[in-house]
DNA sequence: CAATCATATTGAAACTTTTCGATTTGAAGC
DNA sequence: GCTTCAAATCGAAAAGTTTCAATATGATTG
């Protein structure tokens, strides 16, 4: 934890419901650009958008072969991603809520 | 899964480095909104507004006290959030790579 | 009940994202 | 080598986000 403009950028990336949509569409294997662009009405510049936006974050890898470009999801990086879900839902030591704002003092009475 | 635009509402909450700081401060224990203001160089109206934000997408609860506003992680909406990327590590049945793209046809031989 | 304090809302400026059509690039086929 | 095809890039218009200062709301305190 701590890189938070590294995860910011990767939940940007699926933070648009076609992107989410695509990585989903990836999950259980390559696709051809042209076969995604196929499931979508959206113009063939604005799939290229989208997809540099997914391979820049880490998401996405590319693989050229001649004319077609063919896209698979990077586990690596989606397993870190799933770490982001592990990390928040797990107690831990030395955090912010240890020390006090002094704004705040004896507010937790008030239960 | 399939419910893409509540995913991306999600996401797109995450993908702000603030705001993803903010989840993580939150991953320990409630906190006032002063005691988050305190560790940001942020206006209290910003703040707010990005409060706002993370609570619409359901990721934040706020427990109204008085004059203050105590913020809370929502652990159903991060479990489910979480599954998102169990989903697309595991493989499916009927998924859109089991249909052939006209386009493509015979390009997967090229390896 | 007036003052104070913690938040929320409003409105505006700056910036970013989304989308498209047009153009470019670069591989493959004739 | 010209044509065709898949994908990337460019430039522009429209929409959305981020941020702030100012103001409003509503609870608490004197």
């Amino acid at each position: 934890m701590g890189d938070y403009l590294e995860y910011a950028r990767i939940f940007k990336a699926l933070g648009n419901p076609k992107r989410a949509m695509i990585v989903d569409m990836l999950s259980c294997g390559e696709l051809c650009a042209c076969m995604i662009l196929e499931k979508f009405e959206m113009s063939q510049s604005t799939l290229s958008h989208h997809m540099k936006l997914l391979c820049e974050c880490g998401l996405v890898k590319g693989r050229e072969r001649g004319k077609w470009t063919y896209y698979s999801l990077n586990t690596d990086t989606i397993s870190k991603t799933k770490q982001f879900f592990c990390d928040i839902t797990s107690a831990k030591e030395n955090c912010i809520c240890k020390e006090g704002a002094d704004c705040c003092k004896g507010c937790d009475e008030n239960d």
